[in-house]
RNA sequence: GGCCCCGUCGUCUAGCGGUCUAGGACAUUUGGUUCUCAUCCAAAAGAUCGCGGGUUCGAUUCCCGCCGGGGUCACCA
Protein backbone atom coordinates (compact mmCIF):
# COMPACT_ATOMS: atom_id res chain seq x y z
CA UNK A 1 0.00 0.00 0.00
CA UNK A 2 1.00 3.78 -0.94
CA UNK A 3 0.30 6.34 0.66
CA UNK A 4 -1.54 7.76 -2.62
CA UNK A 5 -4.85 9.31 -2.05
CA UNK A 6 -7.44 6.86 -1.18
CA UNK A 7 -10.45 6.25 -3.26
CA UNK A 8 -12.84 3.89 -2.68
CA UNK A 9 -16.11 2.84 -4.33
CA UNK A 10 -19.16 0.38 -4.00
CA UNK A 11 -20.39 -1.35 -7.45
CA UNK A 12 -23.84 -2.92 -6.93
CA UNK A 13 -25.46 -4.02 -9.73
CA UNK A 14 -28.99 -3.04 -10.44
CA UNK A 15 -30.30 -6.61 -10.27
CA UNK A 16 -32.97 -6.04 -7.09
CA UNK A 17 -32.20 -4.21 -3.71
CA UNK A 18 -29.27 -4.46 -2.47
CA UNK A 19 -28.74 -7.69 0.06
CA UNK A 20 -27.71 -6.03 3.41
CA UNK A 21 -24.50 -7.65 3.39
CA UNK A 22 -23.64 -5.34 0.49
CA UNK A 23 -24.57 -2.56 2.39
CA UNK A 24 -21.91 -3.35 5.42
CA UNK A 25 -19.37 -3.81 2.77
CA UNK A 26 -20.26 -0.15 1.26
CA UNK A 27 -20.22 1.04 5.01
CA UNK A 28 -16.74 -0.20 5.19
CA UNK A 29 -15.82 0.97 2.34
CA UNK A 30 -16.79 4.77 2.93
CA UNK A 31 -15.30 4.13 6.51
CA UNK A 32 -11.90 3.51 5.19
CA UNK A 33 -12.05 6.39 2.56
CA UNK A 34 -13.40 9.14 4.77
CA UNK A 35 -10.84 7.97 7.47
CA UNK A 36 -7.76 8.86 5.05
CA UNK A 37 -9.77 12.05 3.54
CA UNK A 38 -10.15 10.43 0.43
CA UNK A 39 -13.26 9.72 -1.67
CA UNK A 40 -16.22 6.79 -1.56
CA UNK A 41 -18.16 6.71 -4.70
CA UNK A 42 -21.09 4.67 -6.58
CA UNK A 43 -20.19 2.81 -9.82
CA UNK A 44 -23.79 1.21 -11.26
CA UNK A 45 -22.43 -2.08 -12.64
CA UNK A 46 -25.49 -3.04 -15.08
CA UNK A 47 -23.83 -4.83 -17.77
CA UNK A 48 -26.16 -7.49 -17.48
CA UNK A 49 -29.27 -6.01 -19.22
CA UNK A 50 -31.12 -9.56 -18.78
CA UNK A 51 -31.01 -9.35 -14.92
CA UNK A 52 -32.37 -6.26 -14.22
CA UNK A 53 -34.71 -4.91 -11.91
CA UNK A 54 -36.65 -1.41 -12.42
CA UNK A 55 -36.57 0.55 -9.41
CA UNK A 56 -33.34 -1.35 -7.85
CA UNK A 57 -31.22 1.57 -8.99
CA UNK A 58 -33.08 4.34 -7.06
CA UNK A 59 -33.33 1.94 -3.98
CA UNK A 60 -29.01 1.11 -3.99
CA UNK A 61 -29.30 5.52 -4.09
CA UNK A 62 -32.23 5.71 -0.73
CA UNK A 63 -30.20 3.02 0.85
CA UNK A 64 -27.22 4.64 0.91
CA UNK A 65 -28.66 7.94 1.70
CA UNK A 66 -30.38 6.92 4.73
CA UNK A 67 -27.39 5.39 6.44
CA UNK A 68 -25.55 8.64 5.72
CA UNK A 69 -23.19 6.72 3.47
CA UNK A 70 -23.10 9.20 0.39
CA UNK A 71 -21.11 9.02 -2.36
CA UNK A 72 -18.49 12.15 -3.73
CA UNK A 73 -19.17 10.91 -7.10
CA UNK A 74 -22.04 8.73 -8.17
CA UNK A 75 -24.37 7.94 -11.15
CA UNK A 76 -26.20 10.72 -9.76
CA UNK A 77 -24.07 13.13 -8.68
CA UNK A 78 -21.93 12.57 -11.11
CA UNK A 79 -17.89 13.46 -10.85
CA UNK A 80 -14.63 13.74 -12.95
CA UNK A 81 -14.31 10.17 -13.21
CA UNK A 82 -17.96 9.64 -14.84
CA UNK A 83 -19.64 8.10 -16.56
CA UNK A 84 -20.42 6.53 -13.22
CA UNK A 85 -22.63 3.50 -15.19
CA UNK A 86 -20.92 0.66 -17.03
CA UNK A 87 -23.10 0.33 -19.92
CA UNK A 88 -22.00 3.67 -20.33
CA UNK A 89 -18.70 3.31 -20.63
CA UNK A 90 -18.57 0.55 -23.58
CA UNK A 91 -16.99 1.93 -25.85
CA UNK A 92 -13.56 1.88 -23.40
CA UNK A 93 -14.07 -1.81 -22.70
CA UNK A 94 -14.02 -2.06 -26.28
CA UNK A 95 -10.52 -0.30 -26.87
CA UNK A 96 -8.69 -2.29 -23.96
CA UNK A 97 -10.09 -5.62 -25.02
CA UNK A 98 -8.30 -4.74 -28.11
CA UNK A 99 -5.22 -4.00 -26.36
CA UNK A 100 -5.67 -6.91 -24.97
CA UNK A 101 -6.08 -9.03 -27.97
CA UNK A 102 -2.94 -6.97 -29.97
CA UNK A 103 -0.21 -8.52 -26.98
CA UNK A 104 -1.31 -11.78 -26.87
CA UNK A 105 -2.68 -11.25 -23.39
CA UNK A 106 -6.56 -12.56 -24.71
CA UNK A 107 -7.82 -14.49 -27.63
CA UNK A 108 -11.01 -14.95 -29.68
CA UNK A 109 -12.95 -17.68 -28.86
CA UNK A 110 -15.62 -19.34 -31.21
CA UNK A 111 -16.54 -22.09 -29.86
CA UNK A 112 -20.56 -22.37 -29.33
CA UNK A 113 -22.91 -22.13 -26.51
CA UNK A 114 -23.85 -25.52 -27.20
CA UNK A 115 -20.02 -26.89 -27.53
CA UNK A 116 -19.70 -25.21 -23.89
CA UNK A 117 -22.96 -27.04 -22.59
CA UNK A 118 -21.44 -30.18 -23.37
CA UNK A 119 -18.57 -29.67 -21.63
CA UNK A 120 -20.61 -28.96 -18.41
CA UNK A 121 -22.74 -31.81 -19.23
CA UNK A 122 -19.56 -34.08 -18.59
CA UNK A 123 -18.50 -32.65 -15.69
CA UNK A 124 -20.44 -29.81 -13.54
CA UNK A 125 -17.33 -28.15 -12.69
CA UNK A 126 -15.37 -28.53 -15.89
CA UNK A 127 -13.32 -25.38 -17.10
CA UNK A 128 -13.19 -24.19 -20.44
CA UNK A 129 -10.79 -26.23 -22.26
CA UNK A 130 -9.78 -23.52 -24.04
CA UNK A 131 -10.23 -25.10 -26.96
CA UNK A 132 -9.86 -21.32 -28.93
CA UNK A 133 -6.22 -20.50 -27.24
CA UNK A 134 -4.37 -21.56 -29.91
CA UNK A 135 -6.29 -21.11 -32.82
CA UNK A 136 -3.89 -20.58 -35.78
CA UNK A 137 -4.07 -16.65 -37.58
CA UNK A 138 -5.30 -17.73 -40.36
CA UNK A 139 -8.26 -20.00 -38.48
CA UNK A 140 -9.16 -16.49 -36.54
CA UNK A 141 -9.09 -14.62 -39.54
CA UNK A 142 -11.28 -17.13 -41.20
CA UNK A 143 -13.79 -17.54 -38.59
CA UNK A 144 -14.15 -13.71 -38.37
CA UNK A 145 -14.63 -13.28 -42.14
CA UNK A 146 -17.50 -15.98 -42.21
CA UNK A 147 -19.25 -14.23 -39.23
CA UNK A 148 -18.73 -16.79 -36.25
CA UNK A 149 -20.03 -15.16 -33.53
CA UNK A 150 -17.50 -14.96 -30.80
CA UNK A 151 -16.48 -13.72 -27.45
CA UNK A 152 -12.86 -12.48 -26.12
CA UNK A 153 -11.37 -14.71 -23.22
CA UNK A 154 -8.05 -14.10 -21.18
CA UNK A 155 -5.32 -16.22 -21.82
CA UNK A 156 -4.88 -17.21 -18.08
CA UNK A 157 -1.47 -18.46 -17.26
CA UNK A 158 -1.61 -22.35 -16.46
CA UNK A 159 0.77 -22.78 -13.80
CA UNK A 160 1.97 -20.64 -11.13
CA UNK A 161 0.25 -18.54 -8.48
CA UNK A 162 -1.31 -15.74 -8.28
CA UNK A 163 -0.51 -13.95 -4.67
CA UNK A 164 -1.20 -11.13 -3.28
CA UNK A 165 -1.22 -9.46 0.07
CA UNK A 166 -4.95 -9.12 1.20
CA UNK A 167 -5.81 -5.79 3.43
CA UNK A 168 -8.16 -7.80 6.02
CA UNK A 169 -7.48 -11.79 5.14
CA UNK A 170 -3.69 -11.20 4.87
CA UNK A 171 -1.84 -13.44 2.26
CA UNK A 172 -3.60 -14.92 -0.04
CA UNK A 173 -3.06 -17.37 -2.58
CA UNK A 174 -4.52 -19.06 -5.42
CA UNK A 175 -2.91 -21.10 -7.86
CA UNK A 176 -3.38 -19.93 -11.75
CA UNK A 177 -4.57 -23.09 -12.74
CA UNK A 178 -7.96 -22.97 -10.90
CA UNK A 179 -8.77 -20.15 -13.09
CA UNK A 180 -10.53 -20.36 -16.17
CA UNK A 181 -9.75 -18.59 -19.24
CA UNK A 182 -12.50 -16.13 -18.09
CA UNK A 183 -14.84 -14.55 -20.97
CA UNK A 184 -14.03 -10.73 -20.83
CA UNK A 185 -16.29 -9.40 -23.68
CA UNK A 186 -19.57 -11.41 -24.24
CA UNK A 187 -20.98 -12.58 -27.82
CA UNK A 188 -22.97 -9.36 -27.68
CA UNK A 189 -19.55 -6.48 -27.28
CA UNK A 190 -20.36 -6.13 -23.79
CA UNK A 191 -18.17 -6.89 -21.14
CA UNK A 192 -18.33 -8.89 -18.14
CA UNK A 193 -18.13 -8.05 -14.62
CA UNK A 194 -14.21 -9.19 -14.32
CA UNK A 195 -13.16 -7.07 -17.10
CA UNK A 196 -15.36 -3.90 -16.67
CA UNK A 197 -14.30 -3.88 -12.85
CA UNK A 198 -10.64 -4.08 -13.77
CA UNK A 199 -11.23 -1.16 -16.48
CA UNK A 200 -12.98 0.91 -14.28
CA UNK A 201 -11.28 0.92 -11.05
CA UNK A 202 -8.34 1.83 -12.46
CA UNK A 203 -9.88 4.79 -14.43
CA UNK A 204 -11.69 6.27 -11.73
CA UNK A 205 -7.56 5.94 -9.72
CA UNK A 206 -9.54 3.12 -6.81
CA UNK A 207 -6.64 2.84 -3.98
CA UNK A 208 -8.29 0.40 -2.18
CA UNK A 209 -11.24 -2.54 -3.67
CA UNK A 210 -13.32 -3.58 -0.81
CA UNK A 211 -16.16 -6.39 -1.47
CA UNK A 212 -16.85 -9.73 -0.66
CA UNK A 213 -15.12 -12.80 -0.21
CA UNK A 214 -16.85 -14.65 -2.70
CA UNK A 215 -14.42 -12.32 -4.95
CA UNK A 216 -11.44 -13.98 -3.53
CA UNK A 217 -11.49 -16.58 -6.23
CA UNK A 218 -11.40 -14.23 -9.13
CA UNK A 219 -8.91 -11.89 -8.35
CA UNK A 220 -6.15 -13.95 -10.01
CA UNK A 221 -8.21 -12.82 -13.25
CA UNK A 222 -8.14 -9.60 -12.06
CA UNK A 223 -4.82 -9.67 -11.09
CA UNK A 224 -3.91 -10.89 -14.70
CA UNK A 225 -5.37 -7.91 -16.16
CA UNK A 226 -3.84 -5.22 -14.70
CA UNK A 227 -0.56 -7.10 -15.37
CA UNK A 228 -1.35 -7.17 -18.44
CA UNK A 229 -2.61 -3.55 -19.33
CA UNK A 230 0.74 -2.50 -17.39
CA UNK A 231 -1.15 -1.53 -14.34
CA UNK A 232 -0.95 -1.10 -10.96
CA UNK A 233 -3.51 -3.06 -9.17
CA UNK A 234 -5.19 -1.22 -6.11
CA UNK A 235 -5.01 -2.88 -2.49
CA UNK A 236 -7.85 -5.52 -1.78
CA UNK A 237 -10.09 -6.17 1.09
CA UNK A 238 -12.31 -9.06 0.77
CA UNK A 239 -14.85 -8.81 3.83
CA UNK A 240 -16.44 -11.47 5.28
CA UNK A 241 -20.60 -12.40 4.49
CA UNK A 242 -22.99 -12.07 7.29
CA UNK A 243 -24.65 -15.50 7.52
CA UNK A 244 -28.09 -16.17 8.81
CA UNK A 245 -28.80 -18.22 12.40
CA UNK A 246 -27.75 -21.49 10.91
CA UNK A 247 -24.93 -20.06 9.72
CA UNK A 248 -25.43 -20.49 5.64
CA UNK A 249 -25.56 -17.34 4.01
CA UNK A 250 -27.65 -15.18 4.83
CA UNK A 251 -31.50 -14.67 2.76
CA UNK A 252 -34.54 -13.65 2.76
CA UNK A 253 -35.32 -17.91 4.10
CA UNK A 254 -33.77 -16.18 7.66
CA UNK A 255 -36.03 -13.12 7.52
CA UNK A 256 -33.42 -11.01 6.19
CA UNK A 257 -34.54 -8.01 4.78
CA UNK A 258 -32.85 -5.27 3.03
CA UNK A 259 -32.28 -1.85 4.93
CA UNK A 260 -35.39 -0.82 3.79
CA UNK A 261 -37.07 -3.65 5.08
CA UNK A 262 -35.39 -2.63 8.34
CA UNK A 263 -36.41 1.27 8.07
CA UNK A 264 -39.99 -0.06 7.30
CA UNK A 265 -39.70 -2.30 10.61
CA UNK A 266 -38.97 1.02 12.45
CA UNK A 267 -35.11 0.50 12.75
CA UNK A 268 -33.18 4.19 12.94
CA UNK A 269 -30.61 4.12 10.53
CA UNK A 270 -28.31 5.46 13.28
CA UNK A 271 -29.06 1.78 14.74
CA UNK A 272 -28.41 -0.06 11.47
CA UNK A 273 -25.18 1.43 10.71
CA UNK A 274 -24.12 0.86 14.30
CA UNK A 275 -25.47 -2.68 13.97
CA UNK A 276 -23.99 -2.88 10.76
CA UNK A 277 -20.42 -1.54 12.02
CA UNK A 278 -20.09 -3.78 14.95
CA UNK A 279 -20.75 -6.95 12.81
CA UNK A 280 -16.90 -7.46 11.89
CA UNK A 281 -15.47 -5.27 13.84
CA UNK A 282 -14.86 -4.37 17.82
CA UNK A 283 -15.06 -1.11 19.73
CA UNK A 284 -14.87 -1.50 23.32
CA UNK A 285 -17.80 -3.91 24.09
CA UNK A 286 -19.15 -3.75 21.10
CA UNK A 287 -22.63 -1.51 22.55
CA UNK A 288 -21.37 2.12 22.22
CA UNK A 289 -24.12 4.49 20.09
CA UNK A 290 -21.84 5.74 17.61
CA UNK A 291 -22.08 7.98 14.79
CA UNK A 292 -20.66 8.23 11.38
CA UNK A 293 -17.92 10.32 12.63
CA UNK A 294 -16.98 8.32 15.01
CA UNK A 295 -17.11 5.38 12.83
CA UNK A 296 -15.12 6.76 10.48
CA UNK A 297 -12.57 8.04 13.94
CA UNK A 298 -12.49 4.39 15.18
CA UNK A 299 -12.32 2.47 11.97
CA UNK A 300 -9.02 0.52 11.14
CA UNK A 301 -8.94 -1.66 7.80
CA UNK A 302 -6.50 -4.01 9.60
CA UNK A 303 -9.24 -5.16 12.63
CA UNK A 304 -11.70 -6.37 10.18
CA UNK A 305 -12.43 -9.43 11.57
CA UNK A 306 -12.30 -12.25 9.28
CA UNK A 307 -14.58 -14.90 10.12
CA UNK A 308 -18.45 -14.74 8.89
CA UNK A 309 -20.85 -13.03 11.24
CA UNK A 310 -23.99 -13.98 12.06
CA UNK A 311 -26.96 -11.74 11.43
CA UNK A 312 -28.35 -11.60 14.99
CA UNK A 313 -31.67 -9.62 15.18
CA UNK A 314 -31.67 -9.13 19.15
CA UNK A 315 -28.76 -6.77 18.71
CA UNK A 316 -30.31 -5.15 16.42
CA UNK A 317 -33.01 -4.40 18.89
CA UNK A 318 -31.16 -3.80 21.50
CA UNK A 319 -28.92 -0.19 19.77
CA UNK A 320 -32.28 0.24 18.34
CA UNK A 321 -33.80 1.11 21.74
CA UNK A 322 -30.63 2.56 22.95
CA UNK A 323 -30.92 4.92 19.88
CA UNK A 324 -34.89 5.94 20.80
CA UNK A 325 -33.66 6.35 24.04
CA UNK A 326 -30.92 8.57 23.77
CA UNK A 327 -32.78 10.43 20.90
CA UNK A 328 -34.26 14.28 21.56
CA UNK A 329 -38.15 14.05 21.61
CA UNK A 330 -37.92 16.20 18.96
CA UNK A 331 -35.81 14.66 16.14
CA UNK A 332 -37.96 10.88 17.40
CA UNK A 333 -40.76 12.54 16.77
CA UNK A 334 -40.04 13.66 13.17
CA UNK A 335 -38.79 9.93 12.72
CA UNK A 336 -42.42 8.33 13.64
CA UNK A 337 -44.59 10.34 11.52
CA UNK A 338 -44.76 7.18 9.44
CA UNK A 339 -45.74 5.28 12.11
CA UNK A 340 -48.50 7.05 13.43
CA UNK A 341 -51.85 7.58 12.27
CA UNK A 342 -52.32 11.36 11.03
CA UNK A 343 -54.87 12.43 13.28
CA UNK A 344 -52.77 12.01 15.84
CA UNK A 345 -52.03 15.55 17.73
CA UNK A 346 -48.56 16.07 17.72
CA UNK A 347 -48.68 17.51 20.76
CA UNK A 348 -50.16 15.05 22.71
CA UNK A 349 -48.24 12.02 20.78
CA UNK A 350 -44.68 14.17 21.89
CA UNK A 351 -45.79 13.92 26.01
CA UNK A 352 -46.40 10.24 25.05
CA UNK A 353 -43.52 9.73 23.28
CA UNK A 354 -41.53 10.90 26.53
CA UNK A 355 -43.50 8.31 28.63
CA UNK A 356 -43.66 5.29 26.30
CA UNK A 357 -39.89 5.53 24.39
CA UNK A 358 -37.98 3.60 26.89
CA UNK A 359 -40.70 0.72 26.17
CA UNK A 360 -39.84 1.01 22.54
CA UNK A 361 -37.39 -1.52 20.38
CA UNK A 362 -38.67 0.13 17.45
CA UNK A 363 -40.69 2.83 16.04
CA UNK A 364 -43.63 0.44 15.43
CA UNK A 365 -43.75 -0.33 19.01
CA UNK A 366 -45.31 3.32 19.73
CA UNK A 367 -48.71 3.40 18.03
CA UNK A 368 -49.97 -0.28 19.51
CA UNK A 369 -48.84 1.14 22.62
CA UNK A 370 -50.17 4.84 22.63
CA UNK A 371 -53.41 4.14 20.70
CA UNK A 372 -56.08 4.39 24.12
CA UNK A 373 -54.72 7.75 24.69
CA UNK A 374 -56.36 8.45 21.29
CA UNK A 375 -59.36 5.95 21.61
CA UNK A 376 -61.35 5.59 24.31
CA UNK A 377 -60.84 1.42 24.83
CA UNK A 378 -63.76 -0.76 25.56
CA UNK A 379 -63.59 -2.46 28.93
CA UNK A 380 -65.76 -4.88 30.93
CA UNK A 381 -66.52 -4.56 34.81
CA UNK A 382 -65.32 -7.69 35.39
CA UNK A 383 -61.70 -7.13 34.10
CA UNK A 384 -61.35 -4.32 36.26
CA UNK A 385 -62.91 -6.60 39.33
CA UNK A 386 -60.12 -8.79 38.58
CA UNK A 387 -57.54 -6.39 39.46
CA UNK A 388 -59.15 -4.94 42.27
CA UNK A 389 -59.69 -8.14 44.06
CA UNK A 390 -62.65 -7.12 45.70
CA UNK A 391 -66.43 -7.31 45.64
CA UNK A 392 -68.08 -5.06 42.76
CA UNK A 393 -69.69 -2.87 45.64
CA UNK A 394 -66.21 -2.32 47.56
CA UNK A 395 -64.57 -1.32 44.11
CA UNK A 396 -67.35 0.97 43.31
CA UNK A 397 -66.72 2.85 46.46
CA UNK A 398 -63.26 3.43 46.02
CA UNK A 399 -64.02 4.36 42.15
CA UNK A 400 -66.35 7.17 43.50
CA UNK A 401 -63.36 7.91 45.52
CA UNK A 402 -60.70 8.09 43.19
CA UNK A 403 -63.05 10.10 40.99
CA UNK A 404 -64.02 12.79 43.50
CA UNK A 405 -60.28 13.47 44.00
CA UNK A 406 -59.64 13.75 40.65
CA UNK A 407 -62.44 16.37 40.09
CA UNK A 408 -61.83 18.32 42.67
CA UNK A 409 -57.64 17.86 42.57
CA UNK A 410 -56.60 21.66 41.33
CA UNK A 411 -53.09 20.63 40.72
CA UNK A 412 -53.55 18.01 38.17
CA UNK A 413 -50.41 16.56 37.86
CA UNK A 414 -48.25 13.24 38.34
CA UNK A 415 -47.54 14.09 41.86
CA UNK A 416 -50.44 15.68 43.22
CA UNK A 417 -52.37 12.73 41.65
CA UNK A 418 -50.03 10.39 43.29
CA UNK A 419 -50.29 11.64 46.51
CA UNK A 420 -53.55 12.55 46.93
CA UNK A 421 -54.95 8.90 45.59
CA UNK A 422 -51.89 7.22 47.74
CA UNK A 423 -53.60 8.92 50.61
CA UNK A 424 -56.96 7.86 49.71
CA UNK A 425 -55.66 4.47 48.84
CA UNK A 426 -54.36 3.85 52.34
CA UNK A 427 -57.39 4.03 53.79
CA UNK A 428 -59.60 2.16 51.24
CA UNK A 429 -59.08 -1.47 52.54
CA UNK A 430 -57.27 -2.48 48.74
CA UNK A 431 -53.62 -3.09 48.75
CA UNK A 432 -51.61 -0.36 46.43
CA UNK A 433 -51.59 -2.66 43.56
CA UNK A 434 -55.35 -3.45 43.70
CA UNK A 435 -56.22 0.13 43.72
CA UNK A 436 -53.84 1.54 41.03
CA UNK A 437 -54.20 -1.85 38.75
CA UNK A 438 -58.15 -1.77 38.52
CA UNK A 439 -57.92 2.40 37.89
CA UNK A 440 -55.19 1.37 35.21
CA UNK A 441 -57.27 -1.37 33.55
CA UNK A 442 -60.36 1.42 33.59
CA UNK A 443 -58.46 3.69 31.99
CA UNK A 444 -56.55 1.96 29.85
CA UNK A 445 -57.85 -1.89 29.24
CA UNK A 446 -54.63 -3.31 29.52
CA UNK A 447 -53.00 -4.06 32.49
CA UNK A 448 -49.51 -3.04 31.25
CA UNK A 449 -49.08 0.97 30.32
CA UNK A 450 -46.17 3.83 31.56
CA UNK A 451 -46.68 5.19 35.54
CA UNK A 452 -50.58 5.10 36.09
CA UNK A 453 -50.37 9.20 37.04
CA UNK A 454 -48.75 9.92 34.15
CA UNK A 455 -51.17 8.43 32.03
CA UNK A 456 -53.71 10.72 33.84
CA UNK A 457 -52.15 13.55 32.94
CA UNK A 458 -51.96 13.26 29.75
CA UNK A 459 -55.73 11.77 29.71
CA UNK A 460 -56.67 15.39 30.85
CA UNK A 461 -59.45 15.32 33.73
CA UNK A 462 -61.95 15.04 31.84
CA UNK A 463 -61.19 12.37 29.65
CA UNK A 464 -60.08 10.31 32.69
CA UNK A 465 -63.48 11.01 34.88
CA UNK A 466 -65.25 9.86 31.72
CA UNK A 467 -63.46 6.36 31.43
CA UNK A 468 -64.26 5.66 35.11
CA UNK A 469 -67.49 6.66 35.38
CA UNK A 470 -68.19 4.04 32.28
CA UNK A 471 -67.23 1.34 33.92
CA UNK A 472 -70.16 0.22 36.35
CA UNK A 473 -72.73 2.36 35.01
C1' G B 1 -15.33 -33.24 -5.98
C1' G B 2 -10.90 -29.45 -6.92
C1' C B 3 -9.20 -24.89 -5.00
C1' C B 4 -9.50 -20.96 -1.24
C1' C B 5 -10.95 -18.90 3.55
C1' C B 6 -12.62 -19.35 8.56
C1' G B 7 -13.12 -21.99 13.70
C1' U B 8 -12.91 -18.28 21.83
C1' C B 9 -19.72 -18.35 26.01
C1' G B 10 -26.39 -18.96 22.05
C1' U B 11 -24.65 -14.05 19.42
C1' C B 12 -20.84 -9.78 18.53
C1' U B 13 -16.12 -10.05 20.33
C1' A B 14 -11.12 -9.09 23.83
C1' G B 15 -6.88 -11.98 23.75
C1' C B 16 -1.43 -11.26 19.59
C1' G B 17 3.74 -17.68 24.56
C1' G B 18 3.27 -17.18 30.94
C1' U B 19 -1.10 -11.35 33.17
C1' C B 20 -6.48 -16.73 31.29
C1' U B 21 -8.95 -21.36 37.01
C1' A B 22 -10.22 -16.88 29.37
C1' G B 23 -12.47 -10.47 29.96
C1' G B 24 -16.68 -7.26 28.08
C1' A B 25 -21.41 -6.51 25.55
C1' C B 26 -26.30 -8.49 23.64
C1' A B 27 -29.69 -12.32 24.86
C1' U B 28 -31.20 -15.46 29.33
C1' U B 29 -32.19 -15.98 34.80
C1' U B 30 -32.53 -13.71 39.74
C1' G B 31 -32.71 -9.61 43.03
C1' G B 32 -33.35 -3.97 44.10
C1' U B 33 -36.06 0.93 42.89
C1' U B 34 -42.95 0.20 48.47
C1' C B 35 -49.00 0.60 40.95
C1' U B 36 -48.02 -2.89 36.15
C1' C B 37 -44.54 -3.05 32.20
C1' A B 38 -40.12 -1.00 30.80
C1' U B 39 -35.77 1.78 32.07
C1' C B 40 -31.80 1.89 35.46
C1' C B 41 -28.59 -0.71 39.05
C1' A B 42 -26.68 -5.30 41.03
C1' A B 43 -25.82 -10.43 40.64
C1' A B 44 -25.93 -15.40 38.50
C1' A B 45 -25.49 -18.78 34.79
C1' G B 46 -23.04 -19.50 30.25
C1' A B 47 -16.54 -21.31 26.36
C1' U B 48 -12.80 -28.47 28.70
C1' C B 49 -10.54 -21.56 23.61
C1' G B 50 -13.59 -27.47 17.21
C1' C B 51 -10.55 -32.31 17.87
C1' G B 52 -5.75 -34.84 17.80
C1' G B 53 -0.71 -34.46 17.46
C1' G B 54 3.67 -31.73 17.79
C1' U B 55 7.30 -27.18 19.03
C1' U B 56 8.31 -25.10 23.95
C1' C B 57 10.04 -25.03 30.75
C1' G B 58 5.02 -23.26 29.37
C1' A B 59 0.16 -22.92 24.58
C1' U B 60 -6.32 -19.86 23.39
C1' U B 61 -1.98 -17.74 21.31
C1' C B 62 3.33 -21.06 16.75
C1' C B 63 3.37 -25.70 13.20
C1' C B 64 0.90 -30.15 11.06
C1' G B 65 -3.27 -33.37 10.38
C1' C B 66 -8.35 -34.13 10.96
C1' C B 67 -13.23 -32.46 11.62
C1' G B 68 -16.84 -28.70 11.08
C1' G B 69 -18.64 -24.25 8.63
C1' G B 70 -18.36 -20.99 4.52
C1' G B 71 -16.97 -19.37 -0.43
C1' U B 72 -16.18 -20.59 -5.56
C1' C B 73 -15.84 -23.44 -10.09
C1' A B 74 -21.49 -18.78 -15.84
C1' C B 75 -21.10 -15.28 -22.32
C1' C B 76 -24.17 -13.32 -13.13
C1' A B 77 -22.20 -9.89 -10.34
Amino acid sequence: MTDAHVRTRYAPSPTGIPHIGNTRTSLFAYLLAKKYGGEFLIRLEDTDKDREVEGSEQKIYQINDLLGITPDESPVKGGPFGPYVQSQRLDLYQKYSQLLIDSGAAYYCFCSEERLKELHEKDQYAKYDRHCRHLSQAEVQRQMVSGTPYVIRAKMPETGFSTWHDLVQGKLSMPNAECDDKVLIKRNGVPVYHFAVVIDDHLMEISHVIRGVEYIVSTPIHLFLYEALGWEPPVLAHVPLLLGPDKSKLSKRHGAKSVLGYVDDGYLPEAIDNFLFYLGFSYKDNSDLLTLDQMVEIFDEKRIQRQNAIFDIQRLNYLNSQWIKKMPIEDLFLRLNAFIPADWNDDKVKQILELVKERMFTLRDFAPAAEYFFTAPVVSAQSVLDQSGHTEKETVVWFETAKSIIKSISDFTATALHEELANAQAISGLSPKEAFMSLRVAISGRSVTPPLFDCLVILGKEETLKRLSSIFS
